[in-house]
This record gives structure tokens, sequence and C-alpha cells, in this order.
RNA sequence: GCCUGCAUAGCUCAGUGGUUAGAGCGGCGGCUUCAUAAGCCGUAGGUCCGUGGUUCAAAUCCACGUGCAGGCACCA
């Protein structure tokens, strides 16, 4: 049997919403996920998609003149577009409107409704009347509705059995089978589950909204969001349609999210698994916010950040190291333009590009081009061997946690050091002295394995810039990571291939 | 209203009882030229939010207060 695949996840993302910072990063971040796994050697399945069907989508497509189906297929194909654009290699991109997902949401309602998961009973509610919803009286307060738009108005609907899974669920957490991160949302999860969970309705009568998946038991309603959204995470393994695929996926290793819809996917979609005997994820990882100024990007405010403009001006790589190294996973993060020069500038051009530079040089110059043979064994003790001989024992864990902010800062602690050996070996002036070639020699190797390592480290956060520099180095950059970390790898003899400069300095004033 | 988390250098943060509290960035001074006006060295800068307590010893544990963030308050 082939070997389970590392199964990572985006939230699907409403085709309502044009891809902004939050899905850009969330996609980004699931995609150096995806890189780093396989990097070291893993299978790796890695989905991301759209979510079409419910009211606003509808509205919208009617607004326009046209078919809900063709005004998502437009705008699915802009998200596909967009990850295109930013380099984002998915191994799925699933739509709730494929036929495929349809058939998956319905034999699993069908399942549970013949074993009384799923039950029908009426809902009472304030039903607003132009907008052709219902609110709840929160709604009403904050958003001052005017009550003569309002009507107490009850419906049939159709409710799943969701109660019945909080101990499970809270089994799950507590023993960390379902693995909540980070710990501070974890703890939010099992606070919610101290308190008696409802059940959740799963239905709109087609009457009031028909652009969605038929309830298989009847066929006047539709599936509301749900059923239809969170399945997408198993039609897109494979459950139902191949079960060799769906064993080497399922169950997921990590579903990545933003905070805000942490509670959906750590109560409902367990609660849903479990009483459909489909096996839960293991992780969950809910990442904060992009802010602006100390506030929330809002478009009203018009403080948006645009990420494909930082991608255009500076490069894919230059904006996924900025979410990568910039962002602690979980934590709300400042998105300015002076911290993104300033890792631009600062991290990739100064400490990296530059390093690769006067490597490469140095190599040209004192050594003919080619990888010296060093004189002490693996070019002999130093700072930054003894840095880098410390990550093979760090990296997977970070990987695990997706701690790639400490990767990044890893791997400039290594860059740091190469930079302190050039001066303390001083290359130049030791290629002058005929009796210190050896010295050269040393340190030469040194600096070229430092930066070797340090951009097959990279490689997954910068996948363009990092195969880029080891080529430079004469080094094969689809090595396995966990290989290409160890100190000596870089073979005496090998040719250097000086090419352009890594991390131009980019005048523009503004992205 | 209830619950949780956080509060450390100008900025972003590390530091979960034990010598003069650390890093990166930024500031200032110097050195250097292999290199992308890049690099290196040195240096300044902190009542570790406040008050009280536990302890031989507290940024670190406890209580209260203040501020900020988040969750819940029957959101189909």
């Amino acid at each position: 049997m082939d070997p389970k695949a590392f199964y990572v996840t985006t939230p699907i993302y409403y085709v309502n919403d044009a891809p902004h910072v939050g899905t850009a990063y969330t996609t980004i971040l699931a995609d150096i996920v995806a890189r780093y796994h396989r990097a070291m050697g893993e299978q790796v399945w890695f989905l991301t998609g759209t979510d079409e069907h419910g009211q606003k989508a509808a509205d919208a497509a009617e607004k326009r003149g046209l078919t809900p189906r063709a005004h998502c297929d437009e705008l699915s194909q802009r998200f596909r577009d967009t990850w295109a654009r930013l380099g984002l290699a998915p191994d799925v991109f699933i739509r709730t409107t494929e036929a495929r997902h349809a058939a998956v949401v319905q034999a699993v309602l069908a399942d549970l409704w013949a074993r009384g998961e799923i039950y029908k009973a009426t809902y009472e509610g304030w039903y607003h009347v132009s907008d052709e919803i219902f609110v709840t009286e929160k709604e009403i307060e904050e958003k001052k509705i005017d009550p003569s738009k309002l009507k107490r108005i009850s419906e049939e609907n159709y409710f799943f059995r969701m109660g019945r899974q909080r101990d499970a669920i809270k089994a799950a957490v507590t023993s960390g089978r379902l693995d909540i991160r980070p710990e501070s949302r974890r703890n939010e999860v099992l606070g919610f589950l101290e308190k008696d969970l409802g059940d959740l309705c799963i239905s709109r009568p087609k009457a009031r909204l028909s652009w969605g998946i038929e309830l298989p038991f009847d066929r006047d309603y539709v599936t509301y969001v749900w059923f239809d959204a969170l399945l997408n995470y198993v039609t897109g393994a494979g459950y139902r349609q191949d079960d060799a695929q769906f064993a080497r996926t399922w169950p997921a290793d990590l579903h990545l999210m933003g905070k805000d819809i942490l509670t959906t996917h750590s109560i409902y979609w367990p609660a849903m698994l479990l009483a459909a005997g489909i096996p839960l994820p293991k992780r969950i990882v809910a990442h904060g916010w992009w802010l602006v100024a100390g506030g929330k990007m809002s478009k009203s405010v018009g403080n948006v950040v645009n990420p494909l403009a930082y991608a255009d001006t500076f490069g894919v790589d230059a904006l996924r190291w900025f979410f990568a190294r910039e962002m602690a996973v979980g934590q709300d993060t400042e998105f300015s333009d002076e911290r993104f020069r300033a890792r631009y500038d600062g991290d990739l051009g100064n400490e990296w590009g530059n390093l690769l530079s006067r490597t490469v040089n140095m190599i040209g110059r004192f050594a003919g081009g080619k990888l010296p043979r060093p004189a002490l064994a693996l070019g002999g003790p130093s700072e930054p061997r003894t840095v880098a001989e410390a990550l093979p024992k760090v990296v997977p864990g970070l990987v695990d946690d997706v701690a790639f902010h400490r990767i990044g800062e890893a791997a400039m602690e290594l860059l740091r050091a190469g930079n302190r050996h050039v001066d303390v070996t001083q290359p130049w002036k030791a290629a002058k002295d005929p009796g210190k070639g050896p010295v050269v020699a040393d340190a030469l190797y040194t600096l070229a394995e430092t930066v070797r390592i340090a951009s097959a480290l990279l490689a997954p956060i910068l996948p363009t810039k990092g195969p880029e520099a080891l080529r430079q180095l004469g080094a094969d950059p689809s090595l396995d990571l966990r290989r290409a970390l160890a100190w000596g790898v870089g073979a005496p003899g090998t040719a250097v291939v000086p090419g352009a400069v890594l991390f131009p300095r980019i005048e523009a004033p503004k992205a």
C-alpha cells in the first residue's frame, strides 16, 4: 500500500469575497507546509478551493443577470488565477458545485438521516422581509434594524444532532487526538464545550434559497453551508470515489484557517465526522490577522493591503518570506511597507543575497571558480558550522509546529554567522599570501556550505530564489532537505555559476 | 455579565524562581573592501504595567488593580 500522504488544507473560500491578504496568507502558508513536507521526502496532498452555494452568490448572480453557475465559474476562476500568479501549487482545487461533491454531501446526509442523526423541527424567529433572511436579536440590536421590516415567522427545517457529539469531541480535544493550536484557541474550544452544545440547522427551504445541494430525503430543501462546505475536505481526498486514495490521504494532517472560523472547524466539523463514522483530522491551526497601523484592515477605512502589488514589485518569494518570517502563526501581526522593506533589504538582500554574492565571487577570484578542497576536514571548526550542525535536530520539529518564523530566524542566524566568518578569515587578504592557501580553502568551503545549507533550508519558503541560490553554488536543488542540511555535502571541485543578484534593491517608493 | 490570554529596550519579541534581564531591527561611534551604498566590531537604551504578598531569592509563583486582545451570552 502507498504510504499515507501528508494532507494539508486551506478553507474553501467564499466566491463573493475576492482573494485578499487573508486568503492569500492562508494559502501561501499551506503551500509552504506542503513544500517542506515534500522536501523531507513525504507524499503530500494539498487542497484549496471555493465555496460557491448560498444566498449571497445567488443574489450576486441575479444582479449581474447571470445564472449562479456562470457567476461562480467566473469568480472561482479568479481564485485559481490569483493562486497561479502567486506560484501556488495545490494538488486539488475543489469547488462545492462539482457533481462529485454533491454526491458525497447527499450520501452523507442520507446516511445520517437513515440513522436518526437528522430530524425535522420548527424554527421560529425574526425574518427580515426585504433581505429575505432570518436575523438574530443580537443583530437587530447591533444593526438597529427597523422593526417594521421584521416579521415573526416559523419555518420547518432539518437539524443535525450535533449536541450528541459533545463528549466525544471534548475527549478528542482533551486527549490531543484532535490537536488544536495555538493553545489559547484550544482552551477556547474546550470552554465552548463546557456548555450545552445545541443542534445545528442544516437546511433551507428551496422557496427561499434554491442555490444549493438538495436534501436527498426532502426535495423541497437544500442543505445550508455546514455540510455543503465542510465535507469538501473528504470529497477532495477521494471519499466515496476512490477508496485507495482516501485511505492514503485521510485523515487530514492539518487544517489551516483564520481564527474566525475556528469554532466551525473544531466543533461542527468533528461532530459531523463523528456522526458519519469518519476519522477526525489530526490537527487544526488557527492563525491571526494581518493588521494595519494596529487595527484591522477594512475596506471602508481603505487600508487594505493588496498582496499582489507586493508580489509584483518585490517578487512572489519576497511576499512569501514576509508572510513566513513576520507572523508567528496564531498571533496578529502588523503588515506595513516599512516592515516589508526591512525584511526584503535586511534579511534577503543584505544577509542572504549579499553573502551568496561575496562567496561566489571569492570562489571565482581566489579558487578558480571551483569549490576548493578544504585543508582541514569539512573546512575545520567554525561558528557557521556549529550553527548549521544544530539544524537537523530542530528543523523537523519547527516544520511540524508550522513555526516558519523560527525556521527563517534559524536561517538568518546561520547567514549572520557566515557573514562574521568572512571578516574573521578575510580570504582576500589570505589569498595574497602564498603560504595561506589552506586558510583560503577552508574559509571558502565553509562559506559555501553555509550559504548552501541556508538556501536549502529556505527553499520551501522561497521556491524560486532558494533553488536559484543553490544553482549558483553548483548544488542540487532537488536534494532531500534532511540530506541537504548536512554539513559537508558540497563536493570540492564543484564549479560555481555566478548569476544575477538574488535580491536587487528595489527603489520603488511604495508597493 | 461570565470566562481566557497578554502587558519585558524606540519597534517586534525571547526569557515559566537563582550571578550585572537578552536577540533582531532602528540610533550613535569606529573598522573594512571579497560583496547588492552590502559586512564586521563597539556602544547607548529597560521602576521587566502598578500595588501588595509567598520565598533565602520573583520578569518568572499568588491576590487585587489598570490597560489591551479574544471567546461565550440559546448567532438556524
